[in-house]
DNA sequence: ATAGGCGACTAGACCGGTTCAGCTAAAATC
DNA sequence: GATTTTAGCTGAACCGGTCTAGTCGCCTAT
């Protein structure tokens, strides 16, 4: 028992194959009366459009791609990724849009797989996550033609649409908090040197800092055993650091706890702020100071302008809201200062 | 600029259509001096084959649907279902699959959803997560004739093929650990009711607790919210449990924090085992003992049963190995107990 | 010498839709 | 009443592949 077709309900209704496609398309050319008809019989025998012939016509596949260059491992405990992903679907599947996702291992593999898409016509259109400092992805994109939105800073995204949100900014009021409160020698434990984003908090946060405190930045791969480590290593340094600013929150929580085993109080020896603000950074005692955003709003903005590209108009990039201080308990004034 | 068809391809090459498809999938009937040159012209234009036309012929969509019916906030912390993903994931682009996802919110829209990807021939096979007991989605599944993979007990998959792992053996494992450490009183924070393998699990754990230990059941949603809610109703009810076994290990974390709210330590006052164990586990102080199992090959089980069955195989159903309990600093004799 | 077999290739139907150029009959217009 | 318009529909081309049924030339066997 084969799927009905086209032809099938044209048989039933005793019309044409094209008449059909008036009747189920909603367009004009059959008269109210067979259309209702029609639809009736469609629905009886449980007709659906095949995708691949409306493909074929050079209609929409009404799907978009991401393809992203992670190791599985990270993914599964970045929290960051599943409320962007949770966003970008909240916002297709209102659209009836589907998501198409891989995992790849590295960059030259995620432009081959999208490529693929682009070419075989099984996507519409795509979003760039993870922008490194001179991306090879954007020529690239550049010249497939494929529309693509980039998640990133407008200085790094060449001719494609970007929606970013102003790290720099969060940043700032980060520094701004904790020199307020009185610390005078933060730390910040960064993510991965070479993403974009990195770059421009990293330079940011030089930039606050600067004049106000000493400053010292570590990278790492956002995993939390590097969190701890990084950790460790500067809360074991001589010129030990007050408060230390962490890029995610897996890292901020394992931070806390790497505190702890070295005998530490937070935020009474020292304080903690993480970047993003997941359900996590309320559950830890004490409950962690964030900078948090609305990931699930960002993921569903970069959809919104990647539906709008696809339709063919021509949105504005888009500057999402900057992360917010959020306050708890894991911040205070740094330790021998009387208030 | 158009994309280039095959029929670009014959009219370079100066042959036919058919000879075309013929070289370009290896098949017989050109000669391999006319392959090559097929070949070559068809990589010097840029020729990719267009998955609609293919698909078209009844061929492969060459992709696999997975919708899940949650809301998107609790996505984006639990861990469980990103390291499932990029299982699912790791498995698939090995073979050049791609997964088609969606959100949804209930499970009517599940099945249409699934309904729509099948009936218009978007997707080769489905995965289906959060079997519920008596799911209306396998009699649903089992006329729609859609291959599936079903993540839970063979009791609930009706002719679906199932892909599960003992729960039941990892609850006796953890209460018989617990009683072994002294423990009479034990409570589980459990996940939703409605839940296969929830219910599996309460009975299984009242099983593994009769006659050797008191215990109780409180049901949750797995957000840590509720998880928190539910210890401290238990750690303040007259007769406190002295072990706690949580479902997820968000909520194992969740009530590590409202235990330590409460002024307990952990775990000299109350021991806790959390089920799953993603980084988060080790981060936090103490170290949860916990259920681990490899919930990244779980998905590449799902995956590659997934795509037999595709491929017109029969595979059996597939038993994953059972969470294995690793004791960690979270668990101790129940206090009062000497020994 | 002729039939048979085989490798290499072509022509064209086909998949299931969309779409466009007609065609017909009824309604509108003069 | 003749002509034009228009609604409602048909038939067929078309999208880009796959695939079957041939065609053609060449080699071999009888």
């Amino acid at each position: 028992m084969k799927r009905p077709t086209i032809a099938d309900v044209a048989r039933r209704a005793g019309v044409s194959k094209g008449a059909v496609s008036y009747a189920l398309n909603g367009q004009p050319g059959v008269s109210e009366s067979t259309r209702a008809r029609i639809l009736a019989i469609a629905e009886e025998i449980g007709w659906r459009p095949n995708s691949a012939a409306r493909a074929l016509n050079g209609a929409r596949s009404h799907t978009v791609g991401l393809a992203m260059c992670r190791p599985a491992r990270t993914l599964g405990v970045e929290p960051f990724f599943m409320e962007l992903i949770s966003g970008i679907e909240g916002e297709l599947s209102a659209r009836s849009y589907a998501l198409m996702l891989q995992v790849v291992s590295d960059h030259r593999q995620e432009v081959a797989v999208y490529r693929r898409w682009w070419g075989e016509g099984r996507v519409d259109g795509a979003i760039l996550v993870d922008l490194r400092v001179g991306d090879p992805r954007i020529p690239e994109f550049e010249s497939l033609g494929l529309p693509a939105v980039v998640i990133g800073h407008p200085s790094e995204t060449g001719s494609l649409l970007p929606v970013w949100s102003d790290d720099g900014g969060a940043v700032h009021e980060a520094v701004e908090y904790l020199v307020a409160l009185g610390h005078r020698r933060i730390a910040r434990v960064a993510g991965l040197p070479r993403l974009a984003h990195t770059v421009l908090r990293d330079r940011a946060f030089a930039e606050a800092c600067d004049g106000v405190a000493e400053q010292v930045t570590v990278h790492t791969d956002y995993t939390g055993e590097e969190g701890a480590r990084a950790t460790r290593r500067l809360l074991s340094s001589p010129s030990r650091p007050t408060a230390i600013v962490y890029d995610n929150d897996i890292m901020a929580v394992a931070g806390l706890s790497a505190a702890q085993d070295l005998r530490l109080e937070v935020p009474r020896d020292l304080s903690i702020v993480a970047w993003d603000d997941s359900p996590l950074s309320r559950i830890v005692r004490p409950p962690l100071t964030a900078l948090s955003r609305d990931i699930s709003a960002y993921g569903a903005h970069a959809a919104r302008h990647l539906l709008a590209l696809v339709a063919g108009e021509s949105p504005r990039p888009y500057e999402d809201e900057a992360a917010r201080l959020t306050p708890r308990g894991s911040t205070a004034p740094p330790p021998g200062r009387v208030r």
